[in-house]
DNA sequence: GACTGATAGTACCGATCGTTCTTATCTTGT
DNA sequence: ACAAGATAAGAACGATCGGTACTATCAGTC
């Protein structure tokens, strides 16, 4: 048996390169369809790793979906950072998700795609969820605030109805042309604000 | 062991039975997550009658999603004749799916779902949902053209995207206000077209 | 150079999965 | 009365699941 264990021992990395593979697998595959085995060989890792690192696969999920979300709000921010302030910058929302929905392998929102599989339960995948979208409306609302519309509130749920619409769209009919779409209807609600 | 088969002879009511235990356990547990066991629980039936009816686990899947397509199709239909030509009967659309977000156990649409759990694979799932996709599409192009908008095909796509954006947020957060939402929306997209 | 810690690989466990099969019971048609 | 067909109940099967245990191998430390 050629085992060549022990090579890499930083543990921070080889956590970040099994929440990296099962990030994939999950997204791929489906939470509930992929199993821990799928993940271990994706990672390169042992499952033995993987229990010791997240406890259990539920553990592995919402890690995954923990990160998952921490990236999509830094990258947000980066982006409406990056935009000249004004209704630019609400734009550029949705001009990162149309480049996002281009990419090979987009299966859609991750946090939606796992409160989905769910259903009923109560779990982590739906309060992360949940949390997921409140930073969305969070991020509507203070850049609506900016260009000042009478109902920032309103108007950022609207947005965000638009977002994820558009995304759960473009994921199942395949359809990067979604986020053209979502575009012209955000700026049509917009003038309307 | 007390055992009372044979009790109800009629194949198509069996089969009825079947379908509807099957919708209710999928919809309210995933149809991942739930097992052929539990449908035969719910349903009253015993495994040997679903095998003999669907085949297998997909062909019930497959025969729950489609009839439930069709049963929805009708509903909006006859919801759209009952209301008065023009606008108002975009909006009973949207009327319509308010009063579904408020039912008991509401969790999202099932086409969707289903294409979400099956994530990359090319079945009849995915098939469905972008049928599913399209008779919205073409229903609201049929009443946006009875309204005289000037691209009904497009202003179609946006309510289309709008339908399924407050769907999942409505599923995903439990809030039935959605409904509501989502009207203010389509009125503002309708005043725009 | 022995010790320690992290790891890969793999066998293993009980549970559950989809699926098939057997048996007994019931209804219907003759 | 009896045969035929449908069905419920549930045992059984192989596969796979999440999770654990064991072993061998490596890097770094003393």
């Amino acid at each position: 048996m050629p085992v060549k264990a022990g090579e890499r021992l930083d543990p921070e990395a080889t956590k970040a390169r099994i929440l990296a593979a099962a990030a994939e697998v999950f997204t791929r595959r489906g939470i509930h369809a992929a199993g821990i085995n799928e993940v271990a060989e994706a990672a390169g890792a042992s499952k033995l790793t993987i229990y010791k690192n997240f406890g259990s696969k539920d553990g592995l999920i919402e890690a995954v979906l923990t990160d998952r979300t921490h990236r999509v709000r830094a990258w947000h921010n980066h982006a409406v950072e990056q935009a000249a302030p004004g209704r630019d910058r609400i734009l550029a929302v949705f001009d990162l998700i149309a480049s996002w929905y281009a990419e090979a392998g987009f299966r859609g929102c991750a946090m939606m795609n796992a409160a989905t599989e769910d259903r009923g339960q109560d779990g982590a995948p739906r309060r992360l969820a949940a949390d997921h979208l409140a930073f969305y409306r969070d991020l509507f609302a203070r850049l609506l605030t900016e260009v000042g519309v009478r109902d920032p509130g309103t108007t950022a749920r609207q947005l965000v109805v638009v977002l994820e619409g558009a995304t759960l769209i473009s994921a199942v009919e395949r359809d990067p042309g979604l986020g053209a779409e979502a575009r012209v209807i955000v700026e049509t609600l917009l003038d309307a604000a």
